[in-house]
DNA sequence: TATTGACTTAAAGTTACTTTAACATGATAT
DNA sequence: ATATCATGTTAAAGTAACTTTAAGTCAATA
C-alpha cells in the first residue's frame, strides 16, 4: 500500500506554498492530481519528485512556458529526451551569463561604496 | 546652453524604455521632469545619469521600494550618505547569496545532464 | 493638405504567483 | 451533542514591475 500525501505535505516537502503547486497544476504543469472521496488532492510519491524538480526549475528561474515546455517533452516518453537536454543546456548557458552580470554588479557597487568611503573620510577630517 | 534630452535619447542613453522612465517618474524615483511648451518631457543631463544609476539598480534586481528608500535619502542631501551605503551594501550581500545559488543550480543541472548521457548512450548500445 | 513620427495620458494586459472570501469536512474539546 | 479548529476546496481579486494599447496632440515632411 502505497502512502499518499496531502498538499501541506508536498509543500514542505518541496519547498513550494501549497497554492503554489495548485497554480501549477491548473496551468498543466502537473498532471491531474488524485483526489479522495471528499475531493481532496492525494499526491503520490512519483508526483512529489516531479514537484521537487519543478520547485528546483523555478529556483533557476526558469521561466514557465520552458517547463512546460519540458512537461510535455517528458510525458512524451524517452524518446525525447535530447531535447529537454537541449532545455537545460540552454538555460544553463542563461545561468552562466547571469552569474557573469552579477559579478559586473558587484564591481559597479564597490566602486560607488569606495566612493562614498572617500567622501566620509574627508567629512570627518 | 544646456542641452536637454528626449525621452527616446534618454531611452538609449540609459538602456531603459521610455515607458519604464515614465513609471519610474510617476512612481517618484525621478523628480518631476521639466516640459518644454508642448508638455514634452526635457531631461537634463544630472537626470540622465541618476536614470542611468537606477537602470544599474534594475540590472541588480533591487526591488522598487529599495530603490525609493535610497531615492529619498539622496534627495535629503549629504548626511545620508551612511544610509545609502548601507542599502548598496545589503543589496550587495543579497547578490553574492544569489551567485551562490546560481552555482549550485549549475550543479543541479550538469548532474541531471549526466543522468541524460547515460540513457542515451544505453540506448544506442 | 495629408501623413508621418514622436510625444502625451489613462487604462488594460502580463507573469508568476499570493491573498482573500466563502464554503466543506473531519477531528477534537466541552 | 455542539462548538471550534485545522485543513482542504474554488473562484476571484491583488501584487510587482513593467509593457502594450487606445486615443489624442503637435511639428515636420511629401
Amino acid at each position: 500500500m502505497d502512502k499518499y500525501f496531502s498538499i501541506k505535505e508536498v509543500s514542505t516537502l518541496t519547498g513550494l506554498s501549497p497554492s503554489n503547486i495548485r497554480y501549477y497544476e491548473s496551468e498543466g504543469l502537473i498532471q491531474r492530481i488524485h483526489r479522495d472521496d471528499n475531493g481532496i488532492r492525494r499526491f503520490s510519491k512519483q508526483e512529489i519528485e516531479w514537484i521537487q524538480f519543478l520547485g528546483k526549475m523555478k529556483d533557476m528561474e526558469m521561466p514557465i512556458v520552458q517547463m512546460k515546455q519540458y512537461a510535455t517533452l517528458r510525458s512524451q516518453g524517452n524518446t525525447t529526451i535530447k531535447d529537454r537536454m537541449n532545455i537545460l543546456e540552454q538555460h544553463k548557458q542563461y545561468i552562466l551569463l547571469k552569474i557573469n552580470k552579477l559579478y559586473e554588479n558587484i564591481n559597479l557597487l564597490d566602486h560607488k561604496l569606495e566612493i562614498y568611503k572617500q567622501m566620509e573620510e574627508k567629512t570627518n577630517e
